[in-house]
DNA sequence: TCTGGGGTCCTAGGACCC
DNA sequence: TCTGGGGTCCTAGGACCC
């Protein structure tokens, strides 16, 4: 039988901001998304006010003024930063890690099965509280689905922040109560469909009939009650992939209708995507464009569309994957629409040295490598956008709102934390 | 006025082939 | 009146995750 533990941050966004600033401890904390939109991350206090995940701010503006709750614009500088100091002292507790998400990792404790786990857990979550300051919970089965459900009820019921479900009886005992819902996999149509056969709580569906279910839902289902069950079906994937297609996209701080400013966000959001592209050594085969207008707002006209288009030979050449998203904004470019949102995709990605390029355009692909290199390299050295190309605009009038957000303390050297002393 | 931004996997259905 | 049976590939859309 193997061992799975589920190291999950508590709160992520909301911790890293009190890491920082101790005043915010025990206060309401949230973190919005992009442009402030939506709550995306709550502190237990924030929870108990009753602030709902996903929440639209500017429906809760007021309920936070007056209950002084502290909002934060999103800083993913900083925790992408401490998403990466987090994992790197769980990788000196384990070398079997699925880094799932920026806040939880599996983790395989098979080889220390001899030994006290429950102690183990609690060295690491010590040791990752020490050095980051971010608190988490563990959750340690024999599944990885089972871990999850366990580490649910280590966040919520226990008081260690840690448990296990590998005893029998306290298994029966928290599968007889888990909703169905709350399964990782399960998410809202899926229970709704559930429910609807009798299926309330975990125990109901690790005690359904396997064909049955696979068949009536997908075999991700019939993946789910094995692992319930106990068996394994679901690999720690130790073994970081290359994404099969990167997406760049963002709302705008304020309508935009102008070809001009779509053409400018675009560039930029293709150079980003182009840079995630050539770090994990791909090639794009195609890019998808896309844009729209405000889709909530029902007074407005209203417009959706996407392009795609597919390029004769794999690149991941900035200025040519720039050149080409502008031709497909064209196509699908309307004026007299207030625009929301822009977007592209790269699709159809595969490793650098699997393709073949064409002879006689070598030379070219030589000079333009050579650039992309050295753009690269002086933006590493000097910092992100030290040098960028000239499409992506100056002024960015257009750039998302982050007016709260607190500073890139760990990224950023004039924005690193003072302390003063007195001698 | 104001509602995020990424990803993955699976399935059904259409087009096409022999 | 009567119109096969199998296969593959691609795409769109739906489900899920954080």
């Amino acid at each position: 039988m193997s061992i799975f533990a589920l190291i999950d941050c508590n709160n992520f966004y909301a911790s890293c901001e009190r890491v920082f600033n101790p005043k915010l401890e025990k206060k309401p904390v949230v973190v919005l998304s992009n442009n402030d939109g939506c709550v995306i991350a709550r502190s237990n206090e924030a929870k108990k006010l009753g602030i709902p995940m996903g929440a639209p701010y500017y429906q809760w503006k007021y309920f936070c003024q007056k209950n002084r709750v502290h909002v934060f614009s999103s800083n993913y500088a900083l925790y992408g930063d401490m998403s990466h100091r987090v994992m790197t002292i769980l990788e000196s507790f384990c070398s079997e890690i699925e880094i799932y998400s920026i806040d939880e990792s599996f983790i395989s404790f098979d080889q220390f099965k001899e030994t006290d786990l429950f102690g183990y857990a609690k060295e690491i979550k010590q040791a990752i509280k020490m050095y980051t300051g971010i608190p988490v919970s563990i959750g340690i089965a024999s599944t990885k689905t089972l871990s999850k459900i366990a580490n649910h009820i280590a966040k919520k019921q226990s008081i260690e922040g840690i448990f296990s479900l590998t005893d029998a009886e306290i298994y029966e005992k928290i599968l007889e109560k888990f909703p169905v819902e709350d399964i990782w996999g399960i998410g809202r149509q899926y229970s709704k469909k559930l429910k609807s056969y009798g299926i309330e709580t975990a125990k109901h569906l690790r005690d359904a009939d396997l064909k049955t279910l696979s068949r009536k839902f997908s075999v991700v289902v019939g993946k789910i009650i094995q692992e319930l069950r106990g068996i394994s079906c679901l690999p720690l994937e130790n073994i970081i992939q290359p994404r099969k297609q990167i997406m760049s996209s963002r709302s705008f701080g304020r309508p935009v209708t102008d070809l001009a400013e779509l053409e400018e966000a675009l560039s930029h959001y293709t150079a980003n995507a182009c840079l995630k592209l050539r770090r994990q050594n791909s090639d794009a085969n195609g890019i998808y464009v896309f844009l729209h207008t405000n889709l909530f707002n029902k007074k407005e006209m209203q417009y959706s569309n996407g392009t795609s288009y597919h390029f004769p030979i794999p690149s991941c050449d900035t200025s040519y994957l720039i050149h080409i998203a502008k031709i497909c904004l064209r196509r699908i470019f309307k004026s007299g629409y207030r625009y929301q949102k822009v977007g592209m995709m790269l699709l159809d990605l595969t490793p650098k040295n699997l393709h073949q390029y064409d002879l006689l355009a070598i030379d070219e692909n030589t000079r333009k490598k050579t650039l992309i290199k050295a753009i690269d390299h002086i933006n590493e050295t000097l910092g992100k956008n030290a040098l960028f190309f000239c499409a992506e605009g100056i002024e960015r009038a257009w750039q998302v709102r982050s007016g709260m957000r607190s500073p890139r303390y760990t990224t950023q050297w004039n924005e690193i934390p003072r302390v003063n002393c007195k001698i």
